[in-house]
RNA sequence: GCCGGUGUAGCUCAGUUUGGUAGAGCGGCUCACUCGUAAUGAGCAGGUCCGGGGUUCGAAUCCCCGCGCCGGCUCCA
């Protein structure tokens, strides 16, 4: 007998050899719980994997990230099992779970199109209905290759020669085998909710140089009511894509005219550009930083010294009386240049520069998406020069500003990664790891949670990234943080020390939203579209009953508009429900609604977007509501 | 850039399979109505059917080449 002991501390003594599900049967936990896989001493295996000595036994159902996982992973076998099925010559390349749901990837000669997805997810349907149990076999690597090399899974042959160890797994069901580490659930049976969603092509081991295969990507819930749940999400996401909100709310336009990648601001975006910006400019320079403009083309020679031409940075290139010139495609340069345009003494370190810089980066045409990702943006930039002692206070400086202003556009979860030193670097090991340790102290000095990305630095140094998390749990790109020891020595900065030498100052690049255009795309996801009052583009609509109703109308909008209130008058000859509903559409937060009632006595209805109703309103009471409401969101704790 | 899909009025889409000279709703404009909290009615205008070549008596429709957009890969603010 061996001794189990589970998560709630009890013990459960069952014979050597027994299996997970015969603990779960022991225990009195119907087996049927939904369970996926467990963990025995913290180790993921197959619900029937027998225990070989005593240990401490842990069940995973769908609502854990590993049982998920192992769920959606035997989905992708399912899938998997069904495309050989119908597409004999398939090859299979890998197949993992991610997050939200599964994907394998194929090679064959049939090119799937969406029409075949019906037929596949029948297939799969029948895979399902058979209740095909999984078993796993242990084999030696050379036996496994074997196996794959017989059957032409010439990608399982590329896997199984990077596989470490004299033996490894694979999993079998009904006639399909596949090379996996595994666990999985139990039997074919045991999936409840499966969709397929779309398919991709995809590079064999994601390196654009090897070839194309086909992806099919899918999604596998332990409800249907789960998978459906999911399903109203994406859709609800759709909704509130600011690819369709930002046309019909007036905020921009893209243009095949005017070029892929590149943003045109109609008025409602360029207002809630402006109001973003001075906002920005306003917390930069409380801060101490200095706000600075450079030009968007500087001479090539700029790009020799910075790197970016050696590099073959996406950049664009153009002459000019013979002289070869660049677009930016960041501001980095310039503000070395304002450095230098004087000799610097330590005293006046550090010196902060902040740009809302507009730059423009050669997109690869596939990659372009939305505002999202574009081919000219602007940058909340800076770059702060001090010396390596003042960095520590600077970068947490720095983090914590960060997080003030994102809170102020309403984000509070935060996911932030730490990425280290790469294969490829430039400057020497200790400094490197002087500054990730800088980084690393800034990150604990605050108590914020972090991940470690090894590796995952800008070939200059090391950095911290900010995801922030909106209204539907997605994860977006924000602020980043980065060290650079390699452009102060390219440009040869120095400045003065106290012992009256020369010196290269350290260099910080950070931003807080990254680039304008892909906040505003973020914060219209966030909000879809209807923004909070400090940001909305037009805040109060006034809406008049009848045409004699419009004088009056005019002049409350004009004591509006005398208190920085963007406000606007619907001078349509409509009906009243009509104009709240387009009001309604364009989401104005407050909507004035004047007739002869407010005529006469001065004062106005208000109605709210939510469409709460307030009637004999002061107007003067009102414009100091929406004041506070304006400064509420605005004002940040500094 | 690569793989797949897609492109008809400002927007959403029908017409493409089986080639025979383009349609709806919303939106816009005009007129009438002057109205109290999510669509008043009538009329009018609006289309190189993404672009260029080809096949054909004839192409939105078939073929070829580009371009844009969408889903991914790769990359990144």
């Amino acid at each position: 007998m061996i001794k189990v002991i589970l998560k709630d501390e009890t013990t459960v003594e069952v014979p050597r050899g027994s299996t997970p599900s015969d603990v779960l049967q022991e225990a009195g936990i119907p087996a049927d719980e939904g369970m996926v896989i467990a963990e025995v001493n913290g180790e993921a295996v197959d619900l029937d994997r027998p225990l070989e000595g005593d240990c401490h036994l842990e069940f995973l159902d769908f609502n854990t990230a590993r049982g998920r996982e192992a769920y959606r992973h035997t989905a992708s076998h399912v899938m998997a099992q069904a495309v050989k099925r119908l597409y004999p010559d398939a090859k299979l390349a890998i197949g993992p779970s991610i997050e939200n749901g599964f994907y394998y990837d194929f090679s064959m000669e049939h090119v799937l199109t969406p029409e075949d997805l019906p037929a596949i997810a029948e297939e799969m349907a029948r895979i399902v209905a058979e209740d095909l149990p999984l078993t796993r076999e242990e084999i030696s690597r050379e036996e496994a290759l074997s196996l794959f090399e017989e059957s032409g899974e010439g990608y399982k042959v590329e896997l199984l020669e990077d596989i470490e160890g004299d033996t490894v797994t694979v999993y079998q069901q009904g006639g399909f085998v596949d090379l996996c580490r595994g666990p999985h659930l139990l039997s074919t049976g045991r999936l409840e909710a499966l969709r397929l969603l779309s398919l991709a092509g995809a590079y064999w081991r994601g390196d654009e140089k090897r070839e194309m295969l086909q992806r099919i990507y899918g999604t596998a819930f332990d409800s249907s009511e789960e998978l459906d749940e999911y399903l109203r999400m994406r859709e609800e996401a759709e909704k509130r894509d600011h690819r369709r909100l930002g046309p019909e709310l007036d905020l921009f336009s893209f243009h095949d005219e005017i070029g892929p990648g590149l943003v045109v601001y109609n008025p409602n975006g360029a207002i809630l550009r402006t109001v973003i910006e001075d906002f920005l400019k306003m917390e930069h320079a409380r801060r101490g930083y200095q706000l600075v403009m450079s030009p968007h083309i500087m001479r090539k020679e700029v790009w020799e010294t910075s790197g970016h031409l050696q590099m073959q940075y996406p950049m664009y290139f153009f002459e000019i009386d013979g002289q070869g010139y660049g677009i930016k495609p960041m501001n980095c340069p310039a503000h070395i240049y304002i450095y230098k345009s004087r000799t610097r003494g330590h005293n006046e370190l550090p010196l902060r520069l902040f740009e809302l810089g507009t730059v423009y980066r050669h997109e690869r045409s596939g990659v372009l998406h939305g505002l999202l990702r574009v081919r000219g943006f602007t940058q909340d930039d800076a770059h702060i020069f001090c010396t390596m002692e003042q960095a520590e206070k600077e970068i947490d400086d720095a983090i914590r500003f960060a997080f003030e202003v994102q809170r102020g556009f309403g984000f509070t979860e935060f996911l932030v990664a730490l990425s280290t030193r790469p294969e490829n670097y430039v400057g020497d090991i200790e400094e490197w790891e002087r500054a990730t340790e800088l980084l690393r102290k800034a990150l604990e000095g605050q108590s914020l949670e972090y991940v470690v990305d090894e590796g995952e630095g800008v070939f200059y140094g090391p950095k911290i990234d900010v995801k922030l998390k909106d209204a539907l749990g997605r994860y977006w790109q924000g602020p980043t943080i980065q060290f650079d020891f390699n452009l102060p020595r390219r440009f040869e900065m120095t400045y003065a020390g106290a012992d009256n030498r020369e010196h290269t100052p350290v260099m910080i690049h950070r931003t807080v939203l990254g680039s304008l255009e892909r906040y505003m795309g973020i914060l219209i996801e966030q909000y879809s579209g209807a923004f909070p009052l400090w940001l909305a583009p037009v805040q109060v609509e006034i809406l008049p009953i009848a045409d004699r109703h419009v004088p009056f109308a005019d002049d409350i909008r004009e004591r509006m508009e005398s208190s920085g209130i963007r406000v606007k008058v619907n001078r349509e000859s409509e009906r009243t429900g009509n104009k709240i509903r387009k009001a309604w559409q364009m989401k104005v937060p407050y909507m004035v609604i004047v007739g002869d009632k407010e005529v006469e006595s001065g004062k106005i209805s208000v109605r709210s977007l939510a469409g709460r109703d307030e009637r004999d309103v002061e107007v003067d009471r009102f414009v100091a509501d929406l004041s506070r409401e304006i400064d509420s969101k605005h004002s940040l704790e500094v």
